[in-house]
DNA sequence: ATGAGTGCAAAGTATTTGCACGTAC
DNA sequence: GTACGTGCAAATACTTTGCACTCAT
């Protein structure tokens, strides 16, 4: 793990402090729990995981509202959008890349393509538009479900 | 209007008699009122249109229903989720587009870009990923929404 | 005639919100 | 001490589903 969580937590306060909200534990204990499980996640899991791992467990609406916060922050993002769900994932350390989604067995694969970034760059300053983010997800069937079917 | 509705209908009367499926009334119309609608737009919003345009209406059920069946015959799309809510678009006679989403205004801009459609074919090929369809959509600030914010 | 389609109301999901209590400052 | 945060339950928003009736074949 090559992320400096003690360096993003206090960011994450000054954060904080500059919108005249609380440094509560909570909000910087998920910053740890969302670091170390590692992968893409939804509230679901979310909330089970940190029940798994802590003895209070946190409800719902403190997730959600802790997650927005760390979409504003920066350091999360929604990154894919599916029938009713939502998948998020931590972004820090990672380049911005982007999701190949299998249909059929619902494996997600990252890639980085850096042309694509500077053509979107490009697409963006041609209409004057000022990116803030972006979600690109390519729909489909993987290799292994493709090669199932077959069979 | 390039777009030959008359032959869509037709061809979706085959898409439907090879499901088994029977050919409504209701169906058909769908086809016509959202070509005519001649833009995005949500289910609430064809739901008005529809009860607008027509004498009977159509409830919300069955155009969920509908939607799913056009996307499946593929001649729409779901191209953007934002917060709850999916923003729907009828694609016949249009090339491969994707979205400038503006978070202030909720503006939406297409754009065609040939060479981004290109590198993602080539990832997928890299990735032996079979793509089906894909959504890219870029959220920021158009220029209205900058140059108003700036006075 | 038969099975699929439709509208309605009810049920499901995901997410947000009001409020009483707890905690950071 | 005060204001914001939190958990809970209720509310909301979107979408799906069961069922009785209707319509396409």
């Amino acid at each position: 793990m090559s992320v400096d969580l003690k360096e993003i937590k206090k960011e994450f306060t000054k954060f904080l402090k500059r919108k005249n909200m609380k440094v509560t534990q909570s909000r910087l204990d998920l910053i740890d729990l969302i670091a170390d499980y590692g992968k893409h996640f939804e509230v679901e899991e979310l909330v089970s995981w940190v029940s798994k791992r802590t003895n209070r467990g946190v409800s719902r609406s403190t997730i959600y509202r802790t997650l927005k916060l760390l979409q504003d922050f920066g350091i999360i993002k929604e990154v894919i959008k599916q029938n009713n769900r939502t998948i998020y994932e931590f972004i820090v350390g990672k380049s911005h890349h982007d999701h190949l989604v299998c249909v059929e067995c619902g494996k997600i694969t990252e890639f980085v393509d850096e042309d694509i970034e500077n053509l979107q760059d490009e697409v963006c300053a041609k209409y004057g538009f000022s990116p803030l983010n972006h979600r690109l997800e390519i729909f489909g069937i993987c290799s292994e479900c493709m090669s199932r079917k077959k069979t």
